[in-house]
DNA sequence: CATCTGAGTGAACGGTGTTCAGCGAAAGTG
DNA sequence: CACTTTCGCTGAACACCGTTCACTCAGATG
């Protein structure tokens, strides 16, 4: 039963008036809805206030979307370019030290411009494992691509001795770069506004605690290599 | 004008049938409402869920508490001081640097073994807290606050010139560790059952994130310390 | 005993995410 | 061109949510 929009035989339809209005309104929802959760958090922003901000009703979000949180991830989709491209910027790094250092600070760098993004994929309570419809269909895990880059990296480290003796565990050694990232930057997500901790520049804190951690996996072979870089090719 | 629960003269009235029915009912509804804000979180926890838990009717709650805010925060309250008691049993240790070591230690034992409580204390998003709602007397007290109590080692141990020159923003050190051993239980509590990361024993690598962090900090002084002294006490 | 007090009730209010019969204009067909 | 089909969207619902409030009535007070 072919479409309009989806022949059978798969060829591109051509584009009808409806099929561009509705691009156009997707488009239109999804705008307003970053707009919303980027101002208010994921759970403050509602489906009514979306609609308002995108001049429909708040039904026919459901035409574009299953619900909120697809919607939420929709939205996340696009930014998430950002992330596999800062990531992928790193991959032509040679040292494996030094790019798995960049790695970090692409990754706090992404989690400290989109923190409710942040907060979506890594802080929250995931409600159920379904492997099916979250690992493998969505056009590859975003996630497992990025762990499984660091881990590469990592992997390369030891192989060529550069961490200390002690830490050869692969995935333990992974899971703590991933966690000296994770650590401050959700810190500060869910208390950087909090008048109880006194935070200063995220950034420059994130790093602080890439550096601390690279250094404790090195041995301090990490700042000399950084600094000898930087005299070496002021 | 006195009443039977606190009398003028500030001396303690004997407890009524009537003060002894309100503390059993605020206890049980402070149960009910953590096994429901451990079980769904903050936000899917409903006051009308914790009612029927708690054997009572949602207006009733509001008797004890002004808003679900006040209700998550007198339960973080209990939670705190069980966190606060483990880690300032570390406060006999006299080298700074081992103390702070073993703060974080006490502080990922905890997030390990009350991981429910951990998820509700650090890893959920919660509603901007006044600090005048929040206990004043905890806030900056070593003895009862934590992080005061982790802030103040930290401050022993740049005075002693124990960290490399280059980390004496007390502020940022102090949530640097916390980060440490924040990133990976974290992590842990959200994907340690989940079939694409590999986790191995969470303590090992809990503590492995925190040596690492302390190596990077003291210029790996502290694992000089440590060997050292386990070789010379062994 | 009469009086007062206050913990608890139950219904309501305005919000929330989500569903669905039906509308009407665009697209497809003869 | 006229007829039928398609489908994005509306508007009204549904079942919840946090919170409020007039009211009740057992227990404390005098």
């Amino acid at each position: 039963m072919p479409t309009a929009n989806q022949p059978a035989d798969g060829k591109p339809a051509a584009p009808t008036q409806r099929t561009r209005d509705k691009a156009q309104s997707r488009t239109r929802m999804l705008a307003a809805a970053r707009r919303m959760f980027q101002r208010h958090g994921f759970e403050a922003a509602s489906m009514r206030q979306i609609a308002k901000a995108a001049k429909c009703t708040p039904g026919a979000l459901y035409v574009h979307f299953a619900d909120k949180r697809e919607l939420l991830v929709a939205m996340m989709d696009e930014d998430f370019a950002l992330l596999s491209a800062g990531i992928t910027a790193c991959a032509s790094i040679a040292d494996p030290v030094l790019r798995l250092s960049e790695t970090g600070r692409a990754y706090v760098r992404f989690a400290l411009e989109h923190p409710q993004h942040y907060r979506m994929l890594f802080m929250t309570q995931k409600p159920t494992i379904e492997p099916e419809s979250y690992c493998e269909i969505k056009h590859g895990n975003p996630d497992k691509d990025g762990y499984a880059f660091m881990r590469e990296t990592v992997r390369q480290c030891i192989e060529q001795g550069r961490f200390l003796a002690r830490y050869r565990d692969l995935e333990m050694v992974t899971q703590s770069c991933w966690a000296s990232a994770h650590g401050f930057v959700s810190l500060y997500i869910n208390y950087g506004e909090d008048p109880w901790v006194e935070f200063g520049e995220p950034l420059a804190g994130a790093y602080a605690c890439l550096d601390m951690h690279m250094d404790g996996l090195t041995g301090g072979e990490f700042s000399r290599l950084v600094s000898s870089q930087r005299g070496g090719n002021p």
